[in-house]
DNA sequence: AAGGCGGGGCT
DNA sequence: AGCCCAGCCTT
C-alpha cells in the first residue's frame, strides 16, 4: 500500500503557519526535551509552563536537578499534581547523571528503559531529539485519527491502543518524523479540540470521515471511566502557644506520596464535633499534648477537593494547646511540598 | 486487563 | 454539582 504523503504535508503545512512559540521547540537537547515531555503527560500546556520554566531556570542541567533533594524537587512541583511524575523525574535525574555521564540514551530503545518513561514519552524524545521515526500516540494522536478515519474502536481499549498506534506508524512522514510528531499533536490541541474543532476551516474538511458522517462530537470512543470513591478527611491543625504546629509526610501507597500535610484522622461520613472530639481523644495525636486544649471548626461545611478518581470532603479541625513537642514554627509551613488542598488552606487560614 | 494517580476548565 | 482531559506504573 502507498504511503499517504498528502496527509503530513497538509498536517506540516498547516503546523508551520499555526504552531505556538514555546521555549521547548527552540531546543533538541533531550534534556530539555524529556523534562517538558514529562511534565507535560496529563498537562495542558496552559498549566505545565510556568513548570517548565521553573525547572529550567532552577536546573538548568540534568545535574543540577541530579544533585537537588527529592524534596526541593517536589516543592517546585507542587500543584502540577501526579507526583510520581516528580519522583520519577528525579530518579532519572540522578540515573542520567550519575551512571550515564549525562548523557541521555539516543534512541527509542533505551528511552524506554528510563522510569517514568513509556512509549509515548520514548517516542516524543527518539523523534524530537534524533529524528529516529518512531510514531507517537497521545490523547491528541487518538483524536485526529479516530476522525480523521472515523475509527470508533475504544481508545482506551488493548484492542484501539494496539490499532491507532499501528495507523500512527503507518501515517507517518518518515523523513521528517520530528516535524510531523509535533504536527499532529498540535493540530489535535489546537485545531482538531475536543469541543468546538474548527471543522469550517479544517485543511483536511473534504477527507475527513467523521467530518463527512457527521460523526466528530462522538469520536473518539472511550470505556467507561472508573467510580469515584468519597472519603472524608478530618485534618488536625495543631497550634502552641509559641506558633508551633505538627505535620507528617505522606508514605506508603495512596494520593500525594512524599507530600506533607497536617495529621489526619478518616472517617466513613461526615462527623459533628462531637464525634471528631470522641475520636481525637482516642488517637494517638492527643497522647503528646496537655490535656488543656481547645477545639474550633475552621471551615462549617466540608471542603470538597476533587482528584479525578475520589473526592475528599475536608474539615480543618483548629486545635489551640499551650505547648508542643515535635512541632515545627508556623511560618516553615511554606517550605515543604504540600497538596493544593493543604496549600490552599494555608492560604485561607491566618497563622 | 484493570485500577490508581492531580488538578484545572467547562457547563 | 457533574462532565471532560489523559500517560505511566502497579497489581
Amino acid at each position: 500500500m502507498q504511503k499517504d504523503l498528502n496527509f503530513s504535508k497538509i498536517l506540516i503545512n498547516w503546523y508551520l503557519k499555526y504552531k505556538r512559540d514555546l521555549p521547548w521547540r527552540h531546543t533538541t537537547d533531550p534534556y530539555f526535551i524529556w523534562l517538558s515531555e514529562i511534565m507535560l503527560q496529563q498537562t495542558q500546556v496552559a498549566q505545565g509552563l510556568p513548570y517548565y520554566l521553573k525547572f529550567t531556570e532552577t536546573y538548568p542541567t540534568v545535574f543540577h536537578l541530579a544533585k537537588a533533594s527529592q524534596e526541593e524537587v517536589l516543592k517546585n512541583w507542587q500543584g502540577l499534581g501526579y507526583y510520581s511524575r516528580a519522583r520519577n523525574l528525579h530518579e532519572t535525574a540522578k540515573y542520567v547523571a550519575n551512571e550515564r555521564d549525562g548523557k541521555f540514551p539516543e534512541d527509542y530503545k533505551g528511552l524506554l528503559r528510563l522510569k517514568g518513561v513509556g512509549d509515548y514519552t520514548a517516542s516524543a524524545i527518539a523523534s524530537i531529539c534524533y529524528n529516529e521515526p518512531v510514531a507517537v500516540v497521545d490523547g491528541n494522536v487518538y483524536r485526529v485519527l479516530s476522525r480523521y478515519f472515523g475509527i470508533e474502536t475504544p481508545i482506551n481499549s488493548t484492542k484501539g491502543i494496539k490499532e491507532f498506534k499501528a495507523m500512527a506508524e503507518l501515517l507517518l512522514d518518515e523523513n521528517q518524523p520530528a516535524l510531523f510528531n509535533q504536527a499532529i499533536m498540535e493540530f489535535g490541541a489546537r485545531h482538531c479540540k475536543p469541543k468546538n474543532p474548527f471543522c469550517d476551516t479544517c485543511p483536511f474538511s473534504d477527507s475527513c470521515k467523521a467530518l463527512q458522517d457527521d460523526n466528530v462530537l462522538s469520536l473518539p470512543v472511550k470505556l467507561k471511566k472508573t467510580t469515584i470513591k468519597k472519603r472524608y478527611l478530618n485534618y488536625i491543625v495543631l497550634l502552641s502557644d509559641n506558633e508551633n504546629t505538627q505535620i507528617k509526610q505522606r508514605v506508603g501507597k495512596g494520593i500525594w506520596q512524599g507530600l506533607y500535610e497536617f495529621p489526619c484522622i478518616e472517617t466513613k461520613k461526615d462527623i459533628s464535633e462531637t464525634e471528631f472530639l470522641s475520636l481525637f481523644k482516642a488517637s494517638d495525636i492527643s497522647n503528646d499534648i496537655n490535656e488543656n486544649y481547645n477545639v474550633s471548626l475552621f471551615n462549617d461545611a466540608s471542603i470538597v477537593h476533587k482528584l479525578s478518581h475520589q473526592h475528599l470532603y475536608t474539615k480543618f479541625w483548629i486545635v489551640r494547646v499551650s505547648t508542643l513537642n515535635d512541632g515545627i514554627p508556623t511560618h516553615q509551613l511554606k517550605d515543604y511540598p504540600v497538596p493544593v488542598l493543604i496549600a490552599r488552606f494555608l492560604e485561607d487560614f491566618s497563622f
